[in-house]
Formats: C-alpha cells, structure tokens, sequence
DNA sequence: TATGAATGAGGATTCATTCAT
DNA sequence: AATGAATGAATCCTCATTCAT
C-alpha cells in the first residue's frame, strides 16, 4: 500500500532474481558463481531464491531462457515495425537495431548467452527455444540469399559468423554497452556485418 | 609397477596433462570440470597432475598460456612463411591459414580461449600474453588501413569482430574443426570475414 | 479477515495445535517433522504456532507432556473407576481398558511416546512426568508380586516388557487403532499380556 | 603389509561406516544424526562415507539391510543348529538364543531396527527385507498354533507383541546388553515371553 | 490476531588437495 | 615416480524463526 521505503523491489521478486542471475552469471560464468553471490547482487538471502527457483540448476535455465526468449522477442518487433521489407540490407538494419535495443537494455544477457554452448546444465527446454532463435535467423538469411543479396553458404554458418562478429563487437565494448559507440561508430560496424553477409559483385 | 604398456607418453606428460586440460576446459569451462575428469581425460592418477602443477589454478594458467603462445607463434610463422608480403589481403590470408592450421591441430585450445574473457583465475603473466596476441593484431590492422585496404575503425574494434567472426564459424563446425568444411566453403568464410574488414569502394 | 468458516477451533488452538504436532511427530518423528508441516497439519500459518509456543522444542515437550499426562490420567481414572480391586488380574483389566481408551482417542499419541527414548530435546520436566508414569506402573507390578499373582523379577523390568507387548499389539494394527480388533481379538491380546505377566503355577 | 599402526581400520571401511552409522543412528534417530556425527563415530572425515555410499539416504537403507540381515541370519542359524527340533518350546528357546547372541553383539542395531516404522526413508528393498523377516517369525507361529503349542489369533500380532515384549527387554537393559542379566534373569524373562505365546490349559 | 514471505544458520554433499603406499 | 583413498573447506540447499502486513 505504502511504496517500499527500502528499493523498487517486490511484486516481481522472481523477475529480480533473473536479472541479478544474468549479471553475475555473465561476469563469472554459471559453474563459476555461487549462489550467495546471486542472493547478494539481488539484494537478498540465499534462501529467498530457493522460494522461487528450485536449485542452482534451475535458476540457470530459467534466466537462460528469459534471455533468449528477450532476444526472440526483440528480434521479432524490430522486424514487424515499419511495415513490410523493401529489400534484404532493409530487413538487416531492422534486426541490428533490435539487436541493439536488445544488448542496450540486457548487455549481461548477451553476454551470458554466448557463454552457453558446451553447457551443461540447459534443460531442453532451453535448448529448444536456443533453437527456435537460429531458425529465425536462418530464414532470414534464406530468403535474403534467394534474393541474391547475401552470400551463398550455409545459412547457419554464415548466422554463426555474423552473430560471432557481433558479440566481438559487444565484447570489445565492454559493460558500457553500444551506447559508448558514437553513431558514425556503430553506423560503420553495422556495414561491416552487413558486407560480411553481403554478397559481392565480381569476386 | 609395470612400465605403461601404452608408451608414447614419457618425458613430457606435462605436455599431455595440458592437452587434456585444454580439451576438458573446452567442453566444461574451467569452474565446470574437476581435477579427476582431467586426470581421466590423461589417463593418470590424480595425484600426478599434482606432480607437475602445484594446483588447478596454475594448471588453468600453464594451459591458457600454452593455447596463446602457441596460436601466437603459428600467427607469426604464418605471417613470416613465404617471404615478405605484397598486400594486406595476402597478409589476411596468411594469418587466416596460421588461424586454420592452429585450430586443426587444437581445436578446443581455440575454444578455451574463446571463454576466458571474465576470468577469475588468470594471473598477470596470462594475460600479459593475451595483450601480446591482442597487440600483433592490431598491427596489421592498422599497417592494413594505412594502406587504404582496411576500412576506417578502432583497430581494436576491428579485430574483435573478425575474430568473433571466426570463432562463430568454430562454433558452427563444431568439435570436427574446419576439416569438415569443403576447401570451397573454407574459401568463402574466408572471403566472408575479409569483407568485414576490407574497405569498401565506396560507402 | 473474513471469520473462519470452519469455527470448532477457537479458545483452545493451542490444543489444535498440540494434536496436530503428535500426529506430526508419530508419522515422521520429531527431528524428521518440520514446522510447516504442523501448520499444515493444524490448518494455520506457521507464523501461528509461534505465538502458542516459543519453538520447535517448547512444542516437543508440550506434545510430550500432554500426552504421557493425558495416558497417566487415563490410566488412574481406569483404577479408581468400578471401587477397589479385589484382584491383581481385575486391576490389569482395569488398567487394559485404560490403555486401550486411550489409545483409541489418541493412537497418535501413544506411538509419539513410544518413541522417545534417545531423546535429545525432553526437558527436565518432560522425563519428569514419564518418572511418574512408570513409578505407578511399578507399584502395579510390586502389589501383583506381593500378592502372588505376578511373576517374580525386577519390576521396571517386567513392565518394559508388558509395555513393549502393548507397543506391539499397536503397531501390528497401524493408524485404525485397536477399535480394528473384534472385541474377542482384544480379549484374547489382553490375555496374552496377562500371561506375561502372571506367576505361573510350578515352573 | 605392515599392519596399520592408527588403528583396525582397513579393508573394509564400509562396514566401519555401516557400524558407526547403526550406532549413531540407534542413539539419535535417522533424522536426528548428522553425517559428520556418523564420520566422527567411525573416526573418519566426512567426505570419506560419501566415497561408499552416495547419500546419507543410502546409507540409512544401508544400515538397515544390513542390521535386518544379520538378524535374519542369526535367527535361520538359530534355528538350524542342533537338528531337528521336537517342540515348539524347543525351537522358541533356540529362537531365543538367536535374538539374544545377535543383540549381544548388535545392541545398537535392534534397537535402530525398532525405530523403523513410520520410516520416510527405507526403499521398497529395505521393506521387502523387512517382510521377510516378518514372514519368516509369522511362520514359527503358525506352526506352533497346528501343534497346539501357541495360542490362537493372527500369526503377525502374536509375532508383533513378542518382539515387543523383548525390546522393551532390550530397552530396560540398555546399551549394556543382556549381559547386565543374570542367566536366571534371562530364563525368567524368556519365560515370561514363552507365556505369551503359549497356548494356556483352560482359559 | 493470524499470516506466510523472507532470512541465514546449519546440514548434506562436492571436490581440490594431500600422502601413505 | 605414480597413484587414488582419505580429507575437510567450500558449496548447495533446508528449515526454524521472524516480522511486516
């Protein structure tokens, strides 16, 4: 009734829990972070997790699957938003934006989610939805190499790379996120993803 | 008590207990893998990884170090082999050689040192390394963009999408390494990531 | 907010409570039961039980103390009832019926009793109480041996064992209680007993 | 080779551990004992119990088999020696003797085998020993009941409240065993149980 | 007054490291 | 020199207890 005097917390306890989880796990790994270290970046006792998530396990998947499910997310909006494609490097800048809306709001999740590929601990659930997630992007690629805008290739190899190249960038930022990029910067960047993809005129 | 009826081994089982470390960091993250799957992995006691590191922290250290310093080195042969170079597209081409032969010969070596990015246990010196790698890099993106051929960018920025780039397209082929890949295909990624970083006629 | 629908409880939830916590503890034992099991078990929050008792172990020694005084009581009311006795094996009986009242009321109770015996947290008063109980059924014994009816021995020996025959014949009936017995049945148990305890003609 | 100079210890750990566990366990109850006390009877560290058994679980079904077990054992033995027997007072003797060379040297265990009734942890093998056992006594009585020798009335109750009768023995003596009783004691008492059972002239 | 979400001390379990063989 | 059983500190997880509502 009365607004908490101590935080913003409460309510979405469960959805604190997440993002305190995605931060420490994207700074120290899944298998490296205790749980205490979760509890204290949420502000909260160890047990209070317990409350919510029942084991370590557990809470990795389900922020796994909150941080691809965002980026799925994300990812379709920005294609959706300003009605149907023109062309290919159209539909490209879409997706970067989302991409870069994504990491803007959730930089630790990014980060987190490029961790998992020799996981461990991903239910299959979660990989199911990683899964969905490459399968969007594969038909992107699909329609755009139909188009004769994108290079030939495997459609998942050259997602991989594009997706590698981006998490480069993301890395070589830093916590700061693309914001620390000026817009000629991250003008640039995108057009070299994009020429990664694109396909060229002679050879 | 008998003499090990599998010989080969001897002398340099230090040698081999960092190719296990590397392989088993590779697939479980360093937190992730305990002392006894490495000593499996070598087909030793676990006692005797404690005779040639002091503990696992110095095994992570030796075994970073041996993965850099050696991608390192083939970085360089690559570079020096066949005499000086004509044009940084060439040069690219070296190193992207040095990059597949390296990656042939230890692939999950690439992909150890693809995690270490948040590290806990690497010492000065490891990353001392990591910087020397970082620095060699650059330079040849810079001596690259001095020549007009590299196009305009934070070098260090540069460098990081490209090696996300090719670490998307490890990530894509999987344990087999890039044998798996055509020599057509293997020529396409590669034409892929050059045009990430060529500079492009014009804008 | 709203009244409790189900009234009955009221005044006495510290005896709701108590019952609920013998049922508890019969089942899973005192150390295996948790607190929010009674609560359950009693139909409150566990935030309740704590303002009738101060912890765990205040409400094992209550549980305690009711039922070992409820059986003591139980046990009195079936001697004095009927006039004096004219016979040992007439003030079994009585004792029997006593028993068997009382663990028809309180199965629960009398396996909760029966339990503690390694116990680590009966307070002084707790095994004060149990003292009492057995001294009486001591002089039941005693004035049966004086009188010829009961076999010779150590008193607190012989009752350990009628005890222990008791304990048997309730635990061979599980949770139904003795009212499982055809009338005959526990007439014939009855008699069992009796034969343990009885001075048998020559030897 | 050289015999241990610490202790007897060796060779067989797990029955150390199963040992100190009965022990432990008799005293504070399954749910009462922590596995550090269990290390600390056996006098060993915690993580070596975790090298024989995977869980504290475990080790409790464990314990129980093995205490059920032996006394099965003990019981079949009992019987067996001495040839055929002519009497059911004769096979109760001997039965008799079972039970008391077994509680001799496992006092502890029959009194952690008495706990178990209400058992949350006991696996369906544990019960299925358990059974047996049960099965086996169930047919003394019966064939005692064909002879005449045993009163009438369900085998599993007559069976349920001798044992009782003699763990309230074993209870009364305590952890010094039988041994504190005097032989006359112990025949009066063995007496007194073999009254229990037997089918009596009139009534 | 009753509640149950939150808490952290305590208990179960793992795993880096030692050391007797 | 190599081993792997033993160990206990560190981790995950539970549960008695509190306290804001």
């Amino acid at each position: 009734m009365t607004p908490k005097p101590d935080s913003s917390r409460r309510g979405d306890l469960a959805q604190t829990l997440l993002d305190a989880a995605i931060d420490v796990f994207a700074e120290r790994t899944y298998e490296g972070t205790q749980m205490p270290a979760v509890a204290q970046r949420a502000q909260v006792g160890v047990g209070t997790i317990y409350r919510y998530f029942p084991s370590k396990e557990a809470l990795g998947n389900a922020a796994f699957q909150y941080a691809k499910g965002g980026l799925l997310a994300e990812y379709r909006a920005a294609v959706a938003e300003g009605g149907p494609t023109t062309s290919t490097r159209e539909e490209f800048s879409r997706l970067w934006r989302g991409f870069a809306r994504y990491t803007a709001a959730h930089h630790n999740a990014f980060v987190f989610l490029e961790h998992q590929q020799h996981d461990t601990f991903l239910a299959p659930e979660s990989q199911a939805l990683a899964a969905e997630l490459d399968a969007f992007a594969a038909d992107f690629i699909l329609s755009g190499q139909l188009s004769g805008e994108i290079r030939d290739g495997d459609p998942k190899l050259l997602i991989s790379m594009a997706l590698g190249a981006f998490a480069g960038l993301l890395k070589h930022v830093g916590p700061g996120g693309l914001a620390t990029l000026t817009p000629d910067q991250l003008a640039q960047a995108e057009q070299a993803v994009w020429a990664l993809l694109h396909r060229e005129a002679s050879a």
